[in-house]
RNA sequence: CGGGGCGUGGCGCAGUCCGGUAGCGCACCUGCUUUGGGAGCAGGGGGUCCCCGGUUCGAAUCCGGGCGCCCCGACCA
């Protein structure tokens, strides 16, 4: 036995390791239809954690949730120019509703910037009247070619934001604060540090003016684009009339912003801080930060009697606690079970412990070199718990900002060095820029990375590149340089 | 959409070359003994062999055509 109960090794085949762990920590399964996926409890009790902390701060940020539908006449998403051209491959249709032919067909939602657009025309009348900040939790497809478990499906889940200002200045701030907000949760509840910027014209959302992005390292050295913030000028309220009477009474086209993040993050969790033993969650988004399992009950039941009561005394705590009650499976097994499902703390208690008022802890992860079991008193058990798992929250964000930085490169100046990084540990490579999207296009085919984004400034190099990487010519920023999902 | 691999109880596979009435491990069910890192013994249940068609006395196996999944690319959150 033992052998096939072992997940891949990241070592050994990244992609596999991935899968496989989706599968043995119960956060997905593949649907019947093609490229779609059923989300787990398990999978899905995070993603609920996830959305809660963010709904949050969407609401401290002032915007209000909303529902559009799911549907969308054809005709609107045609009205923008780049925005059909970027979305017309991976359109879902629908052309036959009631046993009959439709006269227009309509499209399953890709995103909604259009009729949300078609509907603010219709509320905003006055200056008085902005900004409006709406967001939605919906469902979107994308008829993508090759999908991947949360990382690219078909129907995917996700929030959509969109904002309409009265001026230029304001949306493109309210851009910007949210792309601070994805980048706080991301770091401060997911662990997982992304690189902010802008993305470059030809990586921008279809219809946008500008688009920024958290763009994290995962596991493999490849980036991930973990979350979108664009801001999208006029553009779509010139399409669809939405004007309104400014102070001194002129009749103006608004401004808008959009921006998402969607269950693709959970694919990012995955491959940020899982292990060979599976998955690891930052304790703030974890359905269980703390399972207890007793081990060996005595006849008076006395066993599983503590574990309940320092159970209740957690949850009194605010700490999300369950006894792992199960008397048909082994303690061996709930342990391995916990580990893959990423739990971040384990107690163990058992006649033993029940003798001493003592308790075993083991922590999913610790810092290198420290013992992963230790026994203390039920009391201290108690007594720092909450401590312990924010120490654990923060030791998995220093260690996915140690990750990130130690493959970072910066001081790379031709495309023969990037290519050697690409082919081979990977990372992301920092570089000057002239601004030529020939150069983005000749990188891309002769090293397979892409231009992740022009970094935010606190990303800088201390030392500005000044020539850029792919022409003998004066570089006009700094880029970040990645192969990405 | 191109290249590669694969579809056989829930999962992982053998059997396919060379046609003869489907097997192994894990999981599952029952009972007893166990329980501090994936338990042991005994008994038991479960499969239109991806689908459709063809060849044949007979097809998981041979032939034709579909469909699906995975990996690597190009496209994208």
């Amino acid at each position: 036995m033992g052998k096939n109960k072992q997940l891949t090794q990241r070592s050994e085949d990244f992609s596999t390791w991935y899968n496989e762990l989706i599968f043995r920590a119960e956060l997905a399964d593949h649907s019947p239809v093609r490229g779609s996926m059923v989300i787990r409890p398990w999978g899905y009790g995070i993603w609920e954690h996830m959305q809660r902390a963010l709904d949050d701060m969407f609401k401290e940020t002032g915007h209000q949730n909303v529902y559009f539908p799911l549907l969308i006449p054809m005709s609107f998403i045609e009205k923008e120019k780049d925005h059909i051209e970027g979305f017309k491959p991976e359109l879902v249709v629908v052309t036959h509703a009631g046993g009959k032919e439709l006269e227009e067909p309509l499209v399953v939602r890709p995103t909604s910037e259009t009729v949300v657009m078609s509907m603010m025309a219709k509320w905003v009348q006055s200056y008085r009247d902005l900004p409006m900040k709406l967001n939605q939790w919906v469902n979107v497809m994308r008829w993508e070619l090759r999908t991947r478990l949360f990382l690219r499906t078909s129907e995917f889940l996700w929030q959509e934001g969109h904002t309409l200002h009265a001026t230029t200045e304001e949306a493109e701030e309210h851009t910007k604060i949210m792309l601070g907000v994805y980048r706080n949760f991301m770091e401060n509840w997911m662990a997982m540090p992304p690189v902010t910027g802008l993305k470059s014209e030809s990586e921008k959302f279809a219809g946008a003016v500008r688009s920024y992005s958290c763009e994290a390292m995962m596991q493999d050295n490849k980036a991930l684009q973990a979350g979108t913030s664009h801001f999208l000028g006029q553009n779509f309220s010139r399409q669809f009339d939405v004007t309104f009477q400014s102070e001194v009474g002129k009749e103006e086209f608004g401004w808008n912003t959009s921006w998402g993040v969607s269950t693709r993050l959970l694919g990012g969790l995955i491959m940020t801080h899982g292990d060979d033993q599976g998955l690891v969650l930052p304790p703030k988004i974890a359905p269980i930060q703390v399972v207890i399992v007793p081990v060996k009950d005595l006849e008076d039941g006395s066993v599983l009697g503590k574990a309940e009561s320092m159970c209740s005394e957690l949850i009194a705590q605010g700490i999300r606690t369950k006894v792992d009650s199960r008397d048909f499976v082994n303690p061996g097994s709930k342990f391995y079970e916990w580990e893959r499902k990423g739990v971040p703390i384990r107690l163990e208690i058992g006649p033993r412990d029940l003798e001493n008022n003592q308790v075993v802890l083991v922590q999913r992860v610790v810092p290198e070199g420290q013992p992963k079991k230790e026994v203390l008193s039920q009391l201290e058990a108690l007594g720092t718990m909450s401590k312990k798992l924010d120490s654990l929250q923060g030791l998995l964000l220093d260690n996915a900002v140690k990750r990130r930085e130690d493959n970072s490169y910066r001081k790379v100046k031709t495309i023969t060095e990037l290519k050697e990084i690409m082919d081979g540990p990977g990372g992301y490579v920092y570089t000057g820029w002239c601004g030529d999207p020939a150069v983005e296009l000749a990188i891309k085919e002769q090293t397979g990375a892409t231009l992740r984004c022009i970094p935010e400034e606190e990303f800088r190099s201390t030392k500005t590149p000044h020539k850029c990487i792919g022409r003998d010519q004066k570089s006009e920023m700094e880029v970040v340089w990645a192969k990405a999902y």
